[in-house]
DNA sequence: TAAATAATTTAACACCGTTAGACAAAATTA
DNA sequence: TAATTTTGTCTAACGGTGTTAAATTATTTA
């Protein structure tokens, strides 16, 4: 009676022929596109097969979430254990988060909430109305600098942005840390940027 | 002839008024939510109607998303004209899109691509796995601390994390800076949050 | 009032996720 | 082996989506 075993192996087969084809459709043409009629047609089943496998679209999603953060997990261990000391291994290890990121793109952007979004609106406002515009303002009177254009101030204004970005999203697909910490990460972080523009 | 004024005038008014209902329907029931025949409901119009005042359904986004970098831009002007000093300015500036993003939601989620994604899976992973698990150690070796529930741990983490995850998402969902600025920020945000640790 | 124009709706297309029921193949039982 | 049950798979359908073409109604113009 192995044959239990080996029917149990097929659709377990199957079941991983789903995944993989559900994530090669979605590198080919984005997360808008994967529909489960089209998983269907690539592993040449009809569509409620799938139904067969997993409850129901978000099961799929999720799986491929769950595969996601095992190769994460993989790939930031690995850079880890390059390294000794801790300095140097913090750095190798958000290193590979940002590798990571973009290299595993849609899964990047399934486990942490990223559209492809749209359209770039900011170009058609005039650049004293637009956040860059704002936010740059202060930052050239603190550094000496008359154009907005200029390395120096784009750099410091991405890092201000990515870290409040980076914050605000954590909090918008999850509740990420607590209100307090939040505050501090957000406060410290400000303040120390506004430092280093003075040095 | 002053009619031609006033239906004009009525025109301007729906358009609005689809935007408005838009605008609603995503506040109460989420963006998966919004679509042509229930925008059309709440004016009291047939879906096709629409399709006389915005070319399609990205046309409505579009128009959402304009609206959300005005709203934002006026917050963080206002912000910054409540002080002098650059430093308070930056301080208020972003201190204002914070805000923003928890007031404004919906047109944060918008206009930065930011997904209700559906669900955790960290959880479900032993720690020294997770992300969370990996980055945090070396921090807790060198601030000397054992517990990784420690709130000191946890804030170090969710600065890491903040800066690095804003930086990417700002990358995937439209280029951002260059890539030697973002190795740039990435660096210096690194190395800066590690120096930190040891203070 | 009749003709022309504009505003609005109905009906349809092609897609989506999902479910119920039919059907054939395989396995199990008698 | 024959009959029966189970399993795997598909067809057809439902209600939803964005969008378009055509028909219809209302309004303006001549």
């Amino acid at each position: 009676m192995g044959s239990k075993e080996r029917i149990h192996r097929l659709k377990e087969n199957t079941k991983v022929n789903i995944i993989n084809a559900a994530h090669e459709i979605v590198k080919e043409e984005g997360w808008q596109a994967l529909s489960m009629r089209k998983i269907a047609e690539k592993i040449e089943y009809t569509a409620p097969m799938i139904y067969e496998y997993y409850a129901n679209k978000e099961g799929i999603l999720l799986e491929l979430t769950k595969k996601g953060y095992l190769l994460l997990g993989e790939k930031m261990r690995e850079a880890r254990d390059k390294y000794e000391t801790p300095e140097e291994q913090l750095d190798a290890i958000w290193l590979a988060y940002w590798n990571f990121a973009f290299e595993e793109k849609e899964y990047y952007q399934l486990m942490f909430g990223v559209q492809v979004n749209c359209c770039v609106i900011e170009d058609l406002l005039p650049i004293e109305s637009t956040p860059y515009g704002i936010a740059t303002k202060p930052v050239m009177t603190l550094m000496g600098i008359n154009d907005p254009e200029d390395d120096r101030v784009c750099t410091k204004y991405y890092t201000y942005w990515s870290i409040v970005h980076g914050l605000v999203s954590i909090n918008i697909v999850r509740k990420g840390a607590s209100d307090e910490i939040n505050r501090q990460i957000l406060k410290d972080a400000i303040t120390g940027i506004t430092r280093s523009l003075k040095s």
